[in-house]
RNA sequence: GGCGACGUACCCAAGUGGCUAAGGGAGCGGUCUGCAAAAUCGUUAUUCACCGGUUCGAAUCCGGUCGUCGCCUCCA
């Protein structure tokens, strides 16, 4: 089955094919450094990932550009405030954004470009609007776009922009334009900007929200790439602008995919910051919650379906992967023949994994093929031995697959000496057949979240996640 | 007001016209164990919000009802 995904733009699932054999270019919408991002902002980069990790997988070499906004009103609204320049006031935020990636193990993008890296871009592109008189300029300095002289206006978001509400929410019209649904391209410098201004040809000021990202994909990706993602609140108007000034600009179609990842909920509602009703990832990471069940909770969801947060998800999440890595740990062959039933099973559940992320990253589906893999060689080992060729070959397996899931790998970790000598005394006490002793130590090391496993070869010990 | 999504077991969640309705968590029963834990095996929905219709056949298509949520404004 070919790859396909949902394409906002056609409301289909369209076949999947790039412009350029073997190779895809996305433009991922990225963070505004403000604040520390929460989670609902990451289950947008997960899903990324995903998409990221399945098109290398299907052997795509992948190229990712994810922006970085570092100047916007609330960033200047905030590092005011603080007396702070806004590199200075975003910077820790932007740092604190890829530790979070880090954290929950989303693979890195080629390109991070900051908006304010690329005013010279934005303004050449706005130039070009004013040039064509798609772009007008205004009293105040501010340039807007004139969505009347670009008809295909609301092709992605569906919407019928002239029959909107008008005046439903009339703007504190900081801004004079002609027509409420025309969107700035570039803001003119005023007070309350105070020192956040470039001096350029088209005057002083700073560039519009949407700008960037029409500029620096077309600088990095160029003017038509495959695939543009981000959140179905980005849908409009942030999406329907960017197409509209990058059209009107280029004169050529922006991009082929739309991708767009429904949103996080908390107890039945959106989470957002304007809400108030968040969690930021590294709350959570301070209570010990571990980040690669949360990661699991933010993935095993399908991109299009609302998820609903609970620490309940989480819980069962964690339970998941323990199995998963313990079932991996489990595996020791005896003999060096190779079993051609186990290449079977693997075979088979290989091809529903690919199959079933190839229709719209179907990540639940996918998953449920692995656990159903991971039953069907437990039931084959209750009553054969696996050989050393097995063990490597689902090995192999378990590594393909997590090459897009990556929530096999068990964080390096360590026992304190103190734990250490615990377990030392607890296999004295056993020796000793001194069960009560044995057992006190055992639930004292659970209660610093230490695990303890008799096997036949030994105790083994993991911390519980 | 306009546009759109969703409602599947105790919880979460796939499946979108036809094999016994995936999978995870939880519960229960067995194996293992000094006992546990973990692991593992088995088991838990004659039924897919409700009502009607189309069809030989519907969770899946169509119409209606109820409920939940989102977008139309900064937002992932």
């Amino acid at each position: 089955m070919a790859l396909r995904f949902y394409n906002t733009m056609t409301r289909n699932k369209d076949d999947f094919q790039p412009i350029q054999t073997g190779k895809v270019r996305m433009y991922t919408c990225g963070p505004t450094v403000y604040n520390y991002a929460h989670i609902g902002n990451f289950r947008a980069y997960i899903f990324e990932d995903l998409l990221r990790r399945y098109l290398k997988f299907k052997g795509y070499q992948v190229v990712q550009v994810m922006n970085i906004t570092d100047v916007d009103d609330k960033i200047i609204r905030d590092a005011n405030k603080t007396g702070k320049s806004i590199r200075e006031f975003t910077k820790s935020y932007q740092d604190a954004f890829f530790e979070d990636l880090d954290a929950l193990g989303i693979e890195r993008a080629e390109v991070y470009p900051a908006a304010t890296d690329h005013i010279p871009e934005m303004v050449n592109l706005i130039k070009s609007l004013l040039d064509k008189g798609i772009a007008y300029r205004t009293d105040d300095g501010s340039i807007y776009f004139r969505v009347s002289d670009y008809p295909a206006y609301g092709k992605l978001a569906h919407l019928n922009i002239a029959e909107m509400q008008r005046g439903a929410r009339v703007q504190s019209d900081e801004y004079e334009k002609e027509e409420i649904r025309d969107f700035a391209l570039w803001k003119g410098w005023k007070d309350d900007d105070g020192p956040v201004y470039w001096e350029t040809e088209i005057g002083k000021g700073r560039p519009g929200w949407h700008i960037e990202c029409s500029a620096m994909s077309s600088k990095y990706l160029g003017k038509h790439f495959d695939i543009h993602t981000g959140g179905v609140d980005n849908i409009f108007p942030h999406h329907e602008n960017e197409i509209a000034q990058s059209e009107a600009g280029t004169g050529e179609k922006f991009v082929n995919y739309w991708l767009h990842c429904e949103h996080l909920m908390v107890e039945g509602d959106k989470m957002s910051k304007s809400a108030g009703n968040f969690y930021r990832l590294r709350e959570l990471l301070d209570k010990e919650i571990d980040a690669t069940a949360i990661r699991y909770v933010l993935l095993s969801t399908h991109y299009r379906q609302k998820l609903n947060f609970t620490f309940d998800k989480v819980e069962a999440a964690a339970k998941s992967i323990t199995r998963l890595r313990d079932f991996k740990k489990s595996l020791i062959g005896n003999t060096i023949n190779d079993s051609q039933q186990i290449r079977k099973i693997i075979d088979k559940y290989l091809n529903d994994f690919e199959a079933t992320l190839d229709d719209d990253l179907n990540i639940s589906g996918a998953l449920g093929s692995v656990f159903s893999c991971i039953h069907e060689i437990n039931t084959f080992r209750e009553t054969n031995s696996l050989t050393e060729d097995d063990v490597q070959a689902i090995v192999e397996y378990l590594n393909r697959i997590d090459s897009v899931l990556n929530v096999l790998e068990v964080p390096e970790n360590q026992l304190s000496d103190e734990e250490q000598t615990l377990i030392d005394a607890r296999q004295q006490a056993r020796a000793e057949r001194n069960w009560a002793e044995a057992d006190r130590i055992r639930d004292e090391l659970l209660s610093r979240g230490i695990i303890l496993e008799d096997t036949p070869q030994g105790t083994s010990w993991k911390r519980k996640i």
